[in-house]
DNA sequence: CCCCACTAAATTTTT
DNA sequence: TTTAGTGGGG
């Protein structure tokens, strides 16, 4: 065995006593036989030595009474509600240890669902570390990744093969946008492109087919979308694609329509257990309950309190609706708080007790007071940041990599790079436009994307012109019309170009690029993932032309791709290692070991697919958050979404103001998930937090004047400290922000504190109506007195600013 | 077919 | 302020 064999051995596990004795389960042959093909003969080699057993003792030294009972509590239905930094993790990763040493459960026999691909990793190193032996926990991932793996193996069934594509959201809007050019109705503002997307992505996150949407469509212009819809999914199928949607979409029309694979399934996971259940949708719900076998071993764990995905389908009444599901279900509620200090945790209860939808439950902490929280105001966005990173910079206590700036919308971030680079702070943005989004790095993934799945049109279409080769729109349209007629996919009309009637140049160029498509998937077979990647940068013309650029930005394009390469070469290797750790690096072993496996064991539910799949299949699902990387000394920057689930000892929560955040929509369902998100935010820090607004803010190239946030307003004061700003603003043109108010300073602008007691019926959010523009919403509020002013967002879209002393508006009720 | 210049529109959050 | 989309000229 390999170095790798020895791995976890020897190592102290943080477990309180610690017993050797051989794991549980009986090792059947065939089972042995899958598990060094998949992954893990070092897992079998060394449990049949030593394995550190976790004893109930041990357990009681290690959780609270809650903890312990959520661990140990075993088998049936159950629901965990964790308060924020009540140390969920904890307990799942000792309960699934539990599950395997106590109760027999073998690894692979557990099905758990993560918010993230990080969340995945971690949990299974843990897991790992605490067993003494690397476990193969294969059934442990995101909805996502554990659907595209179902799929991958079943793919046949649906019409799709496995080297099925999946599309992103970009993808989706060129496809949505093709197809309403198609049906002409590209010019209707009724059908915008996202209007279309959001609407199939709905329909499909409430499991909702093309049939069931045209069956309950409500009006012509829902029956057309239902067409739209059933027009693309036909299409995304002839495409061999999914969209992220379709990866639950399409698997629990699997289960449903194929009871083998569904029984093959009840007999595999023996246990489920999902993660952050308050952010599963309506999908994901009916996905649960298929894989779901007659056992009833279900355990969900999440908070309500930290929703914060209703606008993406979420349905918080999956975890109301629990014990009316399982009434036998053991409910275990984790309100011990170990992360935050006492005023922390105040402010964010004091806040987050306004919501009226929410389960009973109270976070409480052991821990010290600590600081106050620091509520600073600043006179704009540029102050904002400027005055953050002064802050950090002349910070001793924490250091950039303690410290992390949390912003409600990503455009925000913009200012604070800025600042940070300018004072030479380190810092790292989690979001924004990420790595694989780029165009060049989304050009080059098109190629390998093409290479894969030829039928990819979307993938087709982005590259046929890139970089240049001469194939403008109307020779590409003839294509599509002569591929249509003929009734053969884009790909293989590219050969039929003169026969397509396209002009002679044209045809040739195509032809050449069918057979640069050829030669690279020939390529395919015989290189290596990275050196695949390489030829494709340099054989499709794509390096060469960046080359002939020879501006700074082509070479930082270049550099990108270059760094795709390595991408590409980081992936091989964690593969070998974590595949074939027993065997050499190099060997083409992949391809073996995925045949040996469906030889020996058909019912695996699994095929791993080749190396170029499994490539762009981790980075179609990589989220954010799953890049981070622990332990560097930078600053994290990340939208409060995005922190879902981190911690830092230090946070910065900005742009606390009434309009930002909470941000305010014409067609905000529910006002009460941003006060979520912003419980979310408080809740990760756990020393110090510090809220900054700005008094005003620019928002499209102009400043507007902003109003603290209500969230500020809903904080006992007793937990604030706030600082007196750094050199006083003329109070008569700004509101002045009644926070200098608060130390004394004479300030004649009511704010902060004023408002909160004056109830004044136009506040932002409330519903109005105007003589002339009629109804409309009120988005931001600005200026006092004689003054104020209002931005109405009225029933045509135009947001409109409204002098209150001359525009009579009225509030509806 | 390609490129440049002008205009319009846009900012939620993500797998 | 920035980006995407369009239209005209080469």
């Amino acid at each position: 065995m390999g170095p790798k064999a020895e791995k976890g051995r020897g190592k102290v596990s943080n477990v309180g006593e610690i017993i050797n004795r051989p794991p549980p389960w009986p090792l059947r042959l065939h089972e042995v036989t899958s598990e060094i093909a998949f992954s893990t003969i070092r897992s079998v080699d060394t449990s049949l030595q030593k394995c550190p057993q976790l004893t109930e003792e041990a357990l009681r030294n290690l959780l609270n009474p809650s903890q312990f009972e959520a661990v140990t509590y075993a088998p049936g239905p159950q629901v965990v509600l964790a308060g924020a930094g009540s140390g969920k993790t904890r307990v799942l990763t000792y309960k699934i240890v539990w599950l395997i040493q106590e109760h027999g459960f073998r690894p692979h026999e557990i099905l758990a669902v993560t918010f993230t691909n990080k969340a995945a990793r971690e949990m299974k190193e843990r897991v790992s570390h605490l067993l003494g032996y690397e476990a193969p926990l294969r059934w442990m991932g995101t909805f996502h990744s554990i659907c595209a793996r179902l799929l991958r193996f079943h793919a046949s069934k649906l019409g799709y093969t496995a080297h099925f594509t999946i599309y992103d959201t970009d993808d989706q809007k060129r496809h949505v946008k093709r197809m309403l050019q198609a049906e002409s109705l590209d010019n209707d503002t009724r059908y915008s492109v996202d209007a279309v997307r959001r609407y199939i992505s709905h329909c499909k996150n409430q499991g909702a087919g093309p049939e069931e949407a045209a069956r309950v469509a409500q009006d012509p212009y829902q029956q057309r979308l239902a067409g739209l819809y059933a027009r693309y999914q036909k299409e995304l199928r002839e495409q061999n694609a999914m969209d992220f949607d379709d990866l639950i979409f399409l698997a629990i029309r699997l289960l449903k329509g194929f009871p083998e694979v569904r029984e093959a399934l009840h007999a595999s996971f023996r246990y489920v257990l999902i993660d952050e259940y308050q952010d599963t949708n309506k999908a994901q719900y009916q996905l649960i309950q298929l894989m779901l076998g007659p056992h009833r071993n279900l355990v969900t764990v999440g908070d309500d309190d930290q929703s914060i995905y209703g606008w993406r389908g979420a349905d918080v009444g999956n975890i109301l609706r629990f014990q009316t599901d399982y009434p036998d279900a053991r409910v275990t509620k984790l309100e011990q708080n170990y992360r935050s200090t006492a005023n922390i945790l105040a402010v964010a209860g004091s806040v987050i007790q306004n919501n009226r939808e929410r389960m009973d439950k109270t976070l409480w902490t052991e821990n010290a007071p600590g600081d106050k929280i620091t509520l600073m105001e600043l006179d704009d966005e540029m102050a904002e940041a400027a005055w953050v990173s002064r802050n950090i910079q002349a910070d001793e206590v924490y250091g950039p990599g303690g410290t992390a700036i949390f912003y409600r919308t990503n455009a925000q971030s913009r200012v604070f790079e800025d600042e940070l680079r300018r004072r030479q702070i380190p810092y790292l943005i989690v979001g924004g436009i990420r790595f694989y989004e780029r165009k060049e790095v989304k050009d080059l993934l098109a190629y390998l994307r093409l290479v894969a799945n030829p039928r990819d049109e979307v993938s087709l279409l982005r590259v046929i012109n890139v970089p240049k080769r001469g194939l403008g729109d109307k020779s590409v349209e003839q294509l599509q019309d002569y591929a249509l007629q003929a009734g053969i996919p884009l790909s293989e009309a590219l050969a039929f170009s003169t026969e397509a009637g396209i002009a002679a140049s044209a045809a040739r160029k195509m032809r050449e690029f069918h057979d640069l498509l050829s030669n690279l998937r020939l390529l395919a077979d015989r290189h290596a993932l990275p050196e695949l990647v390489a030829e494709v940068l340099s054989k499709s013309g794509y390096k060469a032309a960046l080359e002939n650029e020879d501006t700074d930005e082509a070479a930082d394009r270049l550099s990108n791709l270059e760094e795709l390469v390595s991408a590409a070469q980081d992936f091989v290797d964690r593969m070998d290692e974590r595949e074939n750790g027993f065997t050499n690096a190099d060997a083409n072993a992949d391809g073996d070991a995925t045949e040996l496996v469906e030889e020996i064991d058909p019912n695996a539910g699994i095929t791993e697919g080749t190396p170029l799949q499994l490539f762009l299949q981790e980075i179609s699902l990589v989220s954010d958050a799953d890049a981070l990387k622990a332990g560097q000394d930078a600053v994290t920057m990340m939208t409060v979404h995005s922190s879902k689930g981190l911690e830092f000892p230090r946070v910065f929560v900005t742009g606390m103001e009434d309009g930002l955040f909470p941000l305010m929509r014409e067609d905000d369902a529910d006002a009460e998930e941003e006060r979520r998100l912003f419980y979310v935010a408080v809740t990760r820090a756990r020393q110090s937090l510090t809220l900054t607004c700005a008094r005003r803010r620019r928002r499209y190239g102009t400043y507007q004047d902003s109003m603290t946030s209500r969230f500020l307003r809903e904080i006992d004061k007793q937990y604030l400290e706030i600082p007196k700003p750094a050199h006083t603003p003329k109070p008569a043109f700004r509101m002045g922000m009644a926070v200098g108010r608060a130390l004394g300073n004479p300030d004649p602008m009511p704010r902060y504190e004023d408002m909160s007691q004056e109830e004044s019926s136009f506040r932002a959010g409330a519903r109005v109506r105007h003589a002339k523009f009629g109804e409309g919403k009120v988005m931001q509020l600005s200026g006092t007195g004689d003054s104020a002013s209002a931005v109405v967002m009225f029933a045509d879209k135009v947001p409109r600013t409204l002098m209150l002393k001359f525009a009579k508006l009225d509030v509806v009720e």
